[in-house]
DNA sequence: ACCTGAACACCGTTCAAGT
DNA sequence: ACCTGAACACCGTTCAAGT
């Protein structure tokens, strides 16, 4: 109840004059690339260390804790999250530009779906994404609160969307027999009219294509619920 | 590429005839009490072993591997989601008292928030649900593929904005001291005049009250959003 | 200032052996 | 049919010791 709240970002870094010895810029990367490689669960710090061609409890010089390591790697994915300048487009435009760019970072690093939601995003980046939304929502006319419910309302939308899509893209088409995962699908949905309809009127089109139209469905409501709110 | 899809709920489960020992509900009762008590991370098998006065790997004579526990454990925070009748009730109502069952469910037993969107849901409670919310969807006027987009939209926004509140609640407000979360974010925001104004401007109400008004701003946005879908 | 290896207290899972 | 303990191959992290 009274523990000190701590994050990488609340914390100095150790060594302030950069040595011969590693950095932090270099430690993130290859924690990255790992990430990108293996996942969240190939990550571990004996791992890093044999890429880093260094004892795996060197990188505790670096970093305090795995958890900091992955905070730092997960604002390198909001990095990659490019934010049109809210005073120079329409707000739909910046909303609708943000969560593709938010959905592809989060495809591209699979591994963030995990952290997304669940880590405090104080990093320098997640920071300057969060600060071009609000504006963007006050620009549009949201005042108050509403300023904050109209963000959260379409990041949950982006990030609830995008997780699955990466867990079918890394279990079921990544490693399964997509036949035996499909007739495992009808054996589960016996019974269930609806969903034997949906899986029979299932379009022959590419699933992955499939997937960006549900995304599309799914903002295009999103943003016209609030521009719904803006009207009354 | 050609691993064969497998899952709890694809595999027959070894014993059929129930004898003297202990049963499957017996040990997902108590996986999902330990879940409940100590998160994700608190559950193992020694634990359960443990709770259950057996040595750790008896219980692999019930459950071939920990995640079909899981999976197991899993099917039965979707069992505490009601949804209404959807021949009964006007889709907004039905998916309204879905959402509301569904965030209710999930801050119940907060380790689900790390389950959702990741794992197959083919159990019977989860297969259940989708029954319902897709002839929902149907009843409403939607056809093809957009039964299952809106399908999409609605989870995606619920699980969205329920994760990062679990998030909040078994981190900052369970652990930490709540004054020094506020100073380590209001130094995150330095420089930030959108943040730092909806940190001053943060009203003095109850935060889980915020969270649930936040939670209804999104939600009827999106069914707004997806009525409009209906219109055109 | 930086790096090392040994050691500690954990994991999930396999398997031969028991009853 | 069910349960056991030992063993294997892993974890994150600490710490005394090195250079």
């Amino acid at each position: 109840m009274s523990r000190q709240f701590t994050s990488v970002w609340t914390r100095e870094p150790r060594s302030r004059p950069a040595g011969p010895g590693r950095s932090r810029e270099e430690i993130v990367k290859a924690a990255v690339e790992l990430l990108d490689a293996e996942g969240l669960g190939g990550l571990s710090m004996r791992k890093l260390g044999a890429k880093l061609m260094s004892g795996a409890t060197s990188i505790y010089w670096y970093v305090a804790t795995k958890d900091d390591l992955l905070e730092l790697a997960y604002d390198e994915v909001w990095a990659e999250i490019s934010v049109p300048d809210p005073d120079e487009a329409h707000w739909r435009e910046v909303a609708s530009v943000l969560a593709h760019s938010m959905r592809q970072a989060m495809l591209k690093h699979p591994w963030s779906a995990d952290l997304i939601g669940r880590l405090p995003a104080l990093g320098p980046h997640a920071i300057g994404v969060s600060e071009r939304m609000r504006r963007t929502f006050r620009l549009a006319g949201f005042t108050g609160t509403d300023i904050d419910f109209a963000g959260a309302t379409l990041t949950a939308f982006i990030f609830g969307m995008t997780t699955p899509e990466i867990a079918w893209e890394t279990t079921v088409e990544g490693v399964w027999d997509t036949a035996a995962a499909q007739a495992a699908l009808t054996k589960a949905a016996a019974g269930h009219p609806e969903l034997l309809d949906a899986i029979g009127t299932m379009p022959d089109e590419d699933p992955r294509v499939m997937r960006a139209m549900a995304f599309d469905f799914g903002l295009v409501s999103v943003l016209d619920g609030l521009e719904r709110r803006l009207a009354t």
